[in-house]
DNA sequence: TGGCAAGTGTTAAACGTTTAAATATAGTTG
DNA sequence: CAACTATATTTAAACGTTTAACACTTGCCA
């Protein structure tokens, strides 16, 4: 493989000349410089990077660790990291941490070697593990996508968890259904706090009494989804609603209502949080509050463009995607009490991904 | 950040002796080995990879490109890879092409820029560029996933599509259906090709004469799958079953199916090629013939790892991932000539992703 | 005791770039 | 024409490692 002296030799010049007009910051002249771009040409000439990165201490490279790329959550994200970030010229070291703090860790620790310009993160839990308190992460920019360190002031971008579930909630308010139960994610992470707590102001706002046996505990997958809803739908009086706080979990809600052979947007209404593929495909088509993981990725990996440009001040940013309510069959019930145009909603359904 | 000259003079030894007991394969005694250790964790000290690798002039890092991360198909691929890929030391660089060799070409270049050890692609056309045919790959070793260019030996991994194909055909002529179609992906793709043989192979094993209206060419995606669909549906007499030759295409038949009002295993048979995760969500539950794309990925891995290793002779080498037919719902047929156990197949389709 | 082998460390060159400083060349001016 | 100035190019050090070659101790044996 090439390097610039060879390139210097054939063109006869030193090998300063050679970088300076590959990287045209210095003047060299038109003769000169045709030269050497002949040279060049000639030799088939690829910069070494990792030169060229070892001696200007930067890399144009990025770190992205996500809990699994195979997880249908993330693609999207990362491809919306990937777009923005290789549009300002920098490439993607990529790893997944199966929510494991260790794998995890290991990923930081082998991108920091590699020494990339800044990081990107969906962490494994929000509780900060010690080597990021204690802030070891070598000074490179680090923002967090999707869930969020609790108490370590860092750029985020995510979705507002409680106001989106707020929506979706009084969403079932008014399609009119009256126990409206939840199956939330591990209460652990904060993400699945903030919805819970979404659900619980929309009933309060609605002038509800909040009824602990509707809350049930899921951890986010779709057998903790199927278990969960079949507990609801074992409870008499049986809840009439359920928001179900992410995908997967839907997937093994609607598993269920299927077996049970409940008659859905009528006997029991669902409502999920975020958005697949195959929502506007079963029938019923499930109803959501939908954004895109892609955008997640697209502005957070905007947010560590400009940190590392120096154009964010000292203070941590925090970002919210946009979430709109995608009202479709699942909800779909014929209200008791006439309130607002009913065939409104409805055709939001039709012909959405179809375009 | 700490380097090897901290550390040395914090140890008071040389940079040397560091180096010798960090990669130790040089004998230091165990007095200024513990010396060394402490001195490391002292600083905190972290290798550059940069400075190591432009030494030793090999970075323990692999490129894959794939046409979409955000496709569905793809994260299991590079999930696989990762995973392998990781066990053996190895980082990932990603980049998504498009499907255009514009944007490929311009991924492998940045790649070996930053001289990865070997390259692992999906490639965007099975037409080898120009970069490709005059080799320019800087002599990396590179494997082809899914696709291989047609003419390039090299080494690859994928499915085998003929008999995968007639696997599909088969279990429908089997099931009883009679006028069996089809709808391929778009055909200047060996893959689609491939396909497309082995549905006339399974039909002439049949002892069936192909009807050419009743093959039609989509472009693997949804818009294609329904539009192609629609056609087949107008023919008349119409067709009584589809072989769809990928999963988005298969959303679209099965929107179109809907929209017709046509019963699905009785009035229209229906089986897709490759798996997504709402085939056995949807009513009727969609059979297809399997394989896993993660397996795709896990072995062109070990291959391309292997042929770092030198472990492979001189020759390409070829190796198809296994496929197995999952008879569902959707060509539950109950068929005319009463041939075995009618049951059998109804069950597979059960718990199947609720472990 | 001189010499040699084995055992343990160090020196210094190299990897392929960038870039500050030095130098050479040409151009202007008093 | 000497003395600058401005312009164009080169020299050489540096980035942080690895590693071949060398050097210093020991201990052992003839």
């Amino acid at each position: 493989m090439a390097t610039l002296h060879d390139v210097a030799r054939q063109a006869a010049v030193s090998t300063a000349t050679v970088s300076h007009v590959i990287n045209n910051n210095v003047y060299v002249s038109p003769k000169l410089r045709a030269r050497v771009l002949k040279a060049i040409r000639a030799c088939n000439y690829q910069p070494n990077m990792l030169a060229r990165n070892l001696r200007t201490n930067k890399s144009k490279t990025v770190g992205v660790v996500v809990p699994d790329i195979a997880d249908p959550f993330f693609p999207a994200l990362v491809r919306g990291a990937e777009d923005v970030l290789a549009d300002a010229g920098y490439t993607l070291l990529m790893g997944s941490s199966d929510n494991d703090q260790g794998k995890e860790e290991g990923y930081y620790r082998t991108f920091l070697e590699r020494r990339v310009d800044g990081l990107l993160a969906v962490v494994a839990s929000d509780r900060p593990p010690e080597y990021v308190q204690r802030h070891d992460l070598g000074k490179v920019p680090i923002v967090f996508a999707d869930r969020a360190y609790t108490d370590i002031p860092a750029d985020f971008v995510g979705v507002n968890n409680s106001s989106a579930s707020k929506m979706a909630v009084e969403h079932l308010v008014r399609a009119g259904y009256r126990r409206i139960a939840t199956v939330t994610g591990p209460l652990h992470l904060a993400n699945a706090r903030e919805r819970l707590a979404g659900y619980r102001q929309a009933l309060e706002n609605a002038g509800r009494r909040e009824d602990p046996p509707l809350i049930r505990e899921g951890n986010f997958d779709v057998s903790s989804g199927y278990a969960q809803t079949c507990n609801l739908l074992n409870l008499r009086p049986r809840p009439d609603a359920i928001f179900i706080q992410n995908p997967p979990m839907t997937l093994g809600a609607f598993r269920a209502i299927q077996e049970w052979g409940l008659r859905c947007p009528t006997e029991i209404g669902l409502i999920s949080f975020g958005e697949t593929d195959w929502f506007d495909v079963v029938r019923p088509a499930i109803s959501t509050v939908f954004f895109r993981s892609y955008d997640i990725g697209a502005t957070a990996a905007e947010v560590l463009l400009r940190r590392l440009a120096g154009q964010l001040g000292g203070q941590p940013i925090r970002r919210n995607v946009s979430v709109k309510l995608l009202a479709r069959e699942s909800t779909e019930r014929t209200r008791p009490q006439g309130s607002s145009g009913k065939g409104k909603r409805a055709q939001t359904a039709k012909n959405e991904k179809l375009s």
